[in-house]
DNA sequence: TCAGATACGTACCGCTCGGTACAGAATTCT
DNA sequence: AGAATTCTGTACCGAGCGGTACGTATCTGA
């Protein structure tokens, strides 16, 4: 029973990778559906068939960002020290909001964080899906906290949010325009930071 | 020859202010002539004589925005001292995008990171305003190098823009409803991050 | 071979968008 | 008083919005 009836004449994810770059550039207010149509290279009823509709093209479209375009932060929550975690975190989302290949920021941002009151529940999703991964940083900085990695007075809540604060900002600036070398020096500024504020036993090397 | 015909009927300063508050929540392209209308008590025409349009009213609301809403970050760069000058902005900044008589975040970011092609003007027009405010920094920085309240070897601009993306990250999180309280723990240790990292003089206190 | 099912393209729906024409009301200058 | 000027409210403009009805094309299963 693989499928009855016409087959589906485009690739339904190709389509979606099209519409993560329209989403992405322009927010989801600002990406009308014969915007996002053109680019995906499809008529309105056949988005409408695949995908549900605006919003729920929308939110699997941020699924597949999430997927494709996020791993690096769970490789960097991987990372076997609370300063090796912001290291990779911070520098790898530098390099994630200006690939040259892609709009620059990051679509959880670009995507829309003030929109009319109808949306509203769009800019709520993304906001929370921000703070998702504030959680999980949390708890790494916890596990931290318990190895001794981090000091036993140091705050994973307050460091993970400082974080993720620093990241969003990446990403602002990132969409403003500036450069990928710009933000690395930013990047390493807020990453001595962390270190030092925290109190995160630094890798080995030359002091 | 102060006014000839018939005299307005509102007073345009107040409308402004509820037209703030519109764009402010909304962002430009999620506030309809018809929500900024509604708010600012006034119709249509009146809209386009007084303020000349959606795209010029946006740019008088931003004005004024920096005025009456940004006063902290004038007062901060004119503190004595680089670390004064950071700990001033920082903290204020979490005062400004959480104040609760006042819409979350701030309106250089909420109004727009990312828009439809035919309003790219304003997104490129926040991303400017927010950068100049980092050059001012970045010059209050430098001549803390001369002074040597920054050690000689700091990068005014580097630091200034960590500065600011923390600014940055600060309203997005505000904005996603994160308290005043958490952000405050934030602030204060990219204020100690920026301390450590920069090598800027502390104000005299118990180490 | 043909019925059932699914996808496609066209053409359209009601609605809201940003913006304006126009006539009447309120004021100043002569 | 009356002309000139400016603001106000109503009613409207063309365009684009998100979303869909419908007839046709293409497939599977019997």
């Amino acid at each position: 029973m693989p499928q009855r009836g016409r087959p589906r004449g485009f690739d339904a994810e190709a389509a979606l990778e099209r519409a993560v770059e329209v989403f992405w550039r322009q927010g989801y207010e600002g990406a009308s559906v014969s915007d996002l149509t053109a680019a995906m290279g499809i008529n309105k009823p056949s988005l409408y068939a695949a995908y549900g509709g605006k919003e729920e093209l929308f939110r699997k479209v941020v699924a597949r960002y999430a997927e494709q375009d996020m791993g690096y932060a769970r490789n960097a929550i991987a990372q076997p020290t609370a300063y090796q975690v912001v290291a990779t975190l911070l520098r790898e989302n530098v390099l994630a909001v200006t690939r040259p290949d892609r709009p620059a920021g990051c679509l959880s941002i670009q995507g829309g964080t003030a929109c009319s009151d109808e949306n509203a529940p769009v800019a709520g999703f993304l906001a929370a899906s921000r703070l998702a991964g504030e959680h999980a940083l949390a708890e790494r900085f916890a596990g931290a906290v318990a190895e001794g990695d981090l000091p036993a007075d140091a705050d994973p809540v307050a460091l993970a949010r400082f974080v993720m604060i620093v990241t969003e900002g990446q990403a602002v600036h990132a969409a403003a325009g500036v450069s990928r070398e710009d933000l690395q020096q930013a990047a390493e500024i807020a990453l001595a930071g962390f270190a030092a504020a925290s109190g995160a036993r630094l890798p080995e090397r030359a002091t």
